[in-house]
RNA sequence: GCCCACAUAGCUCAGGGGCAGAGCACUUCCUUGGUAAGGAAGAGGUCCCCGGUUCAAAUCCGGGUGUGGGCUCCA
């Protein structure tokens, strides 16, 4: 006789058995329509499970995040049944939910093809139609390890030897189809519904390891309701109109081309938006107490050996051989360049913290696969800045830092930022006595500026621990862009000193920090953020003064020359076109106020002023228009 | 680097073993029009590159490069 607690605090009793099913049918149809599991105790189970003893349930809803999360999952074994009946010779690996959908690891020595999703998707409605029961199995671990061998399912006899001892080994059974999985699924196919829809296929690795073989990997979203399913369709095609290749071109901000893969071709109105971004961080970090200095981009291998880049980055640099038989590498990043201007000058513990900034333009070699767009680019610029302190320093220093990027961010809208603590890797240089250090330094800086964080084991750079800056854009997705490093080991290696209080040499503590991280990446979160309706501090065009008849020329051209003259960035259009043509053109660049001028303002002295994503119009003196112009950029500032 | 797909006019894309296509953009002309595309005419091509098959290849096959979606890696 189960007393079962519900989450309302009411209690029931029920007969010798009961189970989620049973539970949530006794408390009403609706109920047990959308029920796909239950939670007993704080533990997530089938609905048929029986119940032996008293507890306190709660039923889980498709509705619910943990109903969704087991709706994809399950989403995942039916594909993984469709795929058996459709190619048996097939291998299962895994399957699990992930972030608006699941996906499937098979191996196959076929891969899949677009085509074959909706053969698959096809058949996979099959076998919610055919409402199969799924039921939970109990197996003994060898008992299981020889049947998948029996199958052909080494995949699955392997996962099983990895699964801890003191762990059930449970499949699950629907139709012909058997799995090794630890559940929970719901009752029986059917109940998973039709809201799901595969997109696309790809290769992954067995385990995430580029060591091992590469499976077939077929991803597919799935939700509760039909309705969710288009919404979350429309959202992806609406993520697609803001892609930042697409705006770029649109807005004539960049190009890309074959002959220079990963690097960025940037046109007049681009290069005046990344000299925006320039402007105000050099503004922001002048006054946060950074000198700005440029150092060589070639530079001999022999430094890059002392620095330790040779030996832990060789793989991602680019390198030259000269005539004389000489190497020189392109600078993958600043710091080396760093110390050697901190060696020219600074001898005393009295210049500390010494801050060096620049904006140093890196190059990497990046993977091809690995490069998108300008969000991964194999030429970059950084603003980057190297923090050169005592070890005293360290914590208010960093503190400082965390100041600067976050307020940063603020200036650009982003008020969403989640910080992240990484590691020690595996590739580094330096004692573990030494790591040890850098990494408390750190902590000890997050705890007293209050800031929280995740941990990120082993994801430190090969020189140092470092702080990650992540940031949410206006769709919800996050961008790593900011990075916090401390190094107690490069300024050695490269011989920087200074003389401390105590009248004897010590080696400097260097900060690494970069806000944007590459000004090329950040460029492509903004456009993407805004949707391409930059703010108006930023936007390359700023007005746009458009005549109506040509007998508005010259008073349109005077109104341009005194926007400019004010400091605002104007154009004007006097072609022999409509005005709704004109409008439409430059709506469609995305350019965020257009002045119209036509008899009636060159009469009176105004202009109609329209604002991007509006239909009004407003019609203002100058004076007025460019007083709200000037107001509305400064208040960014 | 690995798996899959794709590459045709400036852009978006259709086509397809036998003369290279559309819309938009561009140029010229007409139009001076009041807030998201006025009309007409014209020009524009190494169908990504290199090989192969074929009487004939932009089309089929192989290799390469680039791009996209993932994996691995990362700012």
């Amino acid at each position: 006789m189960p007393r079962i607690t519900l989450p309302d605090g009411s209690v029931r009793e029920y007969d010798d058995r009961t189970s989620g099913a049973i539970i949530a049918e006794s408390i009403g149809k609706s109920l047990a329509r959308d029920a796909v599991a239950i939670r007993v105790d704080g533990e997530l189970r089938d609905l048929t499970r029986e119940i032996e003893s008293d507890a306190s349930v709660a039923i889980v809803t498709r509705d619910s995040e943990d109903g969704l999360e087991l709706l994809r999952h399950d989403a995942a074994h039916v594909l993984a049944e469709a795929v058996k009946e459709l190619w048996p010779e097939t291998q299962v690996t895994i399957g699990p939910a992930i972030e608006n959908g699941f996906y499937y690891d098979f191996a196959r020595e076929e891969p899949f093809t677009e085509d074959d999703l909706e053969v698959i998707e096809a058949r996979m409605r099959d076998i919610v139609d055919r409402n199969e029961s799924i039921v939970r199995e109990v197996w003994d671990r060898s008992e299981a390890v020889e049947f998948f061998r029996s199958i052909g399912e080494e995949y699955k006899a392997e996962i099983i030897a990895s699964i801890p001892n003191d762990e059930p080994v449970t499949l699950y059974r629907q139709g012909d189809f058997i799995d090794l999985c630890r559940g929970p699924h719901l009752p029986e196919t059917g109940r998973l519904g039709k809201a799901f829809k595969l997109t696309h296929v790809s290769g992954a690795y067995w385990r995430g390891d580029s060591a091992n073989e590469m499976l077939q990997r077929v991803y597919g979203t799935a939700w509760a309701h039909d309705k969710q399913l288009r919404k979350y369709l429309h959202m992806l095609e609406e993520a697609e109109k803001r892609d930042h290749r697409r705006l770029g071109r649109v807005m004539d901000l960049f190009h890309f081309q074959e002959e220079a893969p990963g690097a960025v071709f940037w046109h007049p109105k681009g290069w005046n938006l990344f000299q925006s971004l320039i402007d105000f961080m050099r503004q922001q970090q002048n006054a946060a107490g950074y000198q700005e200095i440029n150092t060589p981009e070639l530079m001999n291998r022999s430094l890059w050996e002392a620095s330790g880049h040779w030996d832990s980055f060789a793989d991602n640099m680019f390198t030259s051989e000269t005539v004389d038989g000489r190497t020189y590498a392109i600078k993958p990043m600043n710091c080396p360049g760093h110390v050697q201007v901190f060696k020219q000058g600074i001898t005393s513990y009295r210049d500390l913290p010494y801050r060096l900034a620049e904006f140093g333009k890196c190059h990497r070699y990046e993977p091809s696969g690995a490069l998108h767009g300008m969000m991964r680019v194999r030429a970059f610029t950084q603003d980057d800045a190297h923090v050169f302190c005592t070890p005293d320093q360290i914590t208010d220093e960093s503190i400082a830092v965390c100041n600067l990027i976050l307020g940063i961010y603020r200036g650009f809208g982003f008020e969403d930022v989640r910080i992240k603590f990484a590691d020690r890797p595996e590739v580094r240089v330096g004692d573990d006595a030494v790591w040890d250090q850098a990494e408390a330094a750190l902590l000890k800086a997050l705890e007293t500026a209050g800031l929280d964080y995740t941990h990120n084991p082993g994801e430190g750079a090969f020189y140092g621990p470092k702080l990650e800056f992540v940031l949410r854009d206006a769709i919800g997705r996050d961008w790593q862009c900011g990075t916090l490093q401390v190094d107690l080991n490069m300024p050695g290696r490269l011989g920087a000193t200074y003389i401390g209080e105590d009248g004897e040499k010590h080696i400097p503590v260097m900060l690494h920090r970069a806000i944007f991280g590459s000004l090329e990446r950040f460029i492509g979160i903004l456009i993407e953020h805004h949707a391409g309706n930059l703010p108006l501090w930023l936007a390359p065009v700023q007005v746009k003064v458009l005549t109506i008849t040509s007998e508005a020329d010259d008073f349109a051209e005077e109104v341009a020359a005194r926007l400019q003259a004010a400091g605002l960035r104007a154009e004007t259009d006097l072609r022999n076109e409509k005005i709704a043509y004109k409008v439409r053109e430059h709506s469609v660049s995305k350019i965020p106020v257009l002045f119209a001028i036509g008899q009636r303002e060159v009469e009176t002295g105004s202009v109609a002023v329209r604002r991007l994503g509006s239909k009004k119009q407003q019609v203002l003196s100058v004076d007025e228009a460019l007083d709200e112009l000037l107001t509305e950029v400064r208040e960014h500032r």
